[in-house]
DNA sequence: GTAACTGCAAAATATTTGCATCCTT
DNA sequence: AAGGATGCAAATATTTTGCAGTTAC
């Protein structure tokens, strides 16, 4: 259980410092996925932008977050999975993008399903990106 | 059967202009998806790049191209099919992005699945999006 | 102490906007 | 002729890179 972000970091040999575990910390803390400008912003006028890009750069090496596809074109990343080995990602839930809140959610339980490709395609990887109304917005 | 460039503009009530023509004719071409760059590079230092991005934009809110979300975050663009009207894109294929000729393909023929949502939840859209290796490269 | 990380400055890219001119209808 | 489209210039925004100073191990 590398719930701690100092375990996280360490597992994935990386140092430990001060800004990584405050971006990781905003992952841990809300499920969603957020944006670049998110942690700017949420992070409180802490980092330079530029270490935002090379901590979540690093992240996704690593294998700790993950870039979610979304069709405006913003950049979302969210937290892998246990699952996720350094450069072998598995993706395995949906994504879903709420049009109300534009939260994004990772539906953990919601299993991508297998897709037929024609014959000659090979599939490594399958992204499904749920657009609609979520749970918060439809009350 | 707009199939032509003219008439596909008309049908939109878009002005018949030469640079939306050529644009609109490396679309028709070859069915792949193109990037802001190919459009840049296909067509032969003919347009001003903002030309491209207003030609882009005009059609998209037309509904007579979408964006593709992709894992990379390169914005993609590829042709709608006849059922998309302004205003209310349905994109009811599954994109395929080659890893090594690094294409991106409309795979017309594979329908996207239903997902089953969590309650609460209403899906508008759904993308799927599906990297691998395509047949040209399994050779 | 050494290697790795951060922050600042600056460069390289990418995108948007304003406006005068030209083209389509 | 009128309205829209284009191209140029310039303003913004975004991302990358180099390097010196700082921190983690």
């Amino acid at each position: 259980m590398a719930r701690d972000t100092k375990d996280i970091l360490k597992k994935n040999r990386l140092s430990v410092t001060a800004s990584r575990e405050k971006i990781l910390n905003l992952f841990l803390d809300q499920s969603g996925a957020l944006a670049h400008g998110d942690i700017e912003k949420r992070a409180g006028e802490k980092f330079d932008r530029v270490t935002i890009y090379r901590t979540l750069q690093v992240f996704v090496e690593k294998g700790i977050i993950h870039t979610i596809p979304t069709a405006d074109n913003s950049i979302l990343y969210a937290l892998c999975k246990d699952d996720c080995e350094e450069g072998h990602h598995h993706d395995h839930h949906v994504h879903f993008v709420c049009r109300q809140c534009q939260n994004t959610y990772c539906l953990d339980n919601v299993v991508t399903p297998d897709i037929k490709l024609p014959t000659g395609y090979s599939a490594k990887q399958i992204d499904v990106v749920v657009e609609g109304i979520c749970r918060q917005c439809s009350i």
